[in-house]
DNA sequence: AATCCGATATTTGCATGTAAACTGTGCGGG
DNA sequence: CCCGCACAGTTTACATGCAAATATCGGATT
């Protein structure tokens, strides 16, 4: 009966007050007042109150005691810092994808590279992006590891919140080559190659996003 | 003037539940019962909801809705796939620490490998156990990526959780040589070997673990 | 004109009320 | 003897009240 999945009003209000920050209806910054919020999405403070330290505990806003939560900043500084780990993950991610997984896999990634280059050929920012997130989301997927996955997915969080203030073009065609080098290493059944080039994609991504982030803190 | 940090009754409950489930008072799968927390510990029901709410946050807990919350039971399965996770942040720990820091950190870190041998000769298990604590704590400190540190002290509180359920002892010997190993890489100024040492530490601690703990889910 | 000050409005954090849903229990039917 | 079910007690999730702390804004003073 629900947009969402639970029918919990709280959980309701987290989901819609997570998409705002997304789409920057909420940006980095504003301030999160539950009552107004309440008022303004007609509904008590009570599940307001909930989703808001549900968003500070996601590190979506920030608060200090006493003072209210505020829509978080996530500055280049911390991004690099959030990208240092995102490679060890997701190179863990691909290693034990190869250790776990079989043709399955290679069949859905060869499907989502294919899609990801016809994209790029075609200029499609959005299906470049989806396609992209699909190959990352199918090898954590097949990792079988479960915090990997949920830690990925709070970086993919993070690095969502932090577009919103910094500026990340992913540099398309580099991403294609990592990724037909990423689904090549995990063909050939070798775990540690895997992780490599796992590894080396995030690193670049991190490097072309320190280059055009010359601003500092 | 607080025991805790804050003045929040809130964060008072959520310390306090911690401790208990730490120390076994709260055994895994043991009831949160928002109303009977209150009475017990003499505060109203909305700080402890907050508290417990915190609790399935930080996987202390974990909830159905309309069910409740419970202390939350941590396997020898998950107990693997957390360890996974650890060895790739430990080793990204050790890679940045080398980057980034100087004799400072290895002047601390030899002081706390002579104490873990010394706790360790004596056969003082609380004292490996804080020796060993502060060597891994020291190392990511001196990291300087704040992600890492946060993502570190999750692993340490769900390993802390387990070791309600599974028993982990950790083959002391072992252990200080793998430091030995580590700051050794460290003091040589190799980042990549670091990273190597720091993640077959946290290898053989998995293997170990996985062997004590043959029985299953 | 700029700055300081104080009154007002808003917000946080805690307390408490309540409907609906869930738990468990004992009893009657099969 | 076992199973299902009504019933009583408990719990969750939401709504709302309220004191203390904080922000806001208009006006007076230098």
């Amino acid at each position: 009966m629900n947009a969402t999945s639970t029918d919990r009003i709280a959980d309701a209000v987290y989901e819609r007050l997570r998409e705002e920050i997304f789409t920057g209806e909420l940006a980095p910054g504003a301030r999160l007042s539950v009552p107004a919020l309440a008022v303004r999405l007609e509904v008590s403070r009570s599940p307001v109150r909930d989703a808001v330290l549900r968003l500070v505990q996601d590190r979506l806003a920030s608060e200090e005691p006493r003072r209210g939560a505020v829509v978080a900043r996530v500055g280049a500084r911390e991004l690099a810092a959030i990208y240092d780990v995102r490679e060890v993950l997701e190179g863990l991610a691909a290693r034990l994808a190869v250790e776990n997984s079989g043709r399955r896999l290679v069949v859905a990634l060869h499907d989502a590279l294919a899609e990801h280059e016809r994209a790029v050929r075609a200029g499609d920012v959005a299906a470049i992006t989806a396609a992209d997130m699909r190959f990352h989301a199918l090898v954590r997927q097949a990792s079988g590891n479960t915090e990997v996955v949920r830690l990925l997915d709070d970086v993919q969080t993070q690095v969502r919140l932090a577009m919103r203030t910094t500026q990340v073009t992913a540099g398309p065609r580099q991403s294609v080559d990592d990724h037909r080098a990423i689904l090549t290493a995990i063909e050939s059944g070798d775990p540690a190659a895997a992780e490599l080039a796992a590894r080396a994609h995030i690193h670049r991504l991190r490097s072309a996003l320190l280059d055009q982030a010359e601003d500092g803190v």
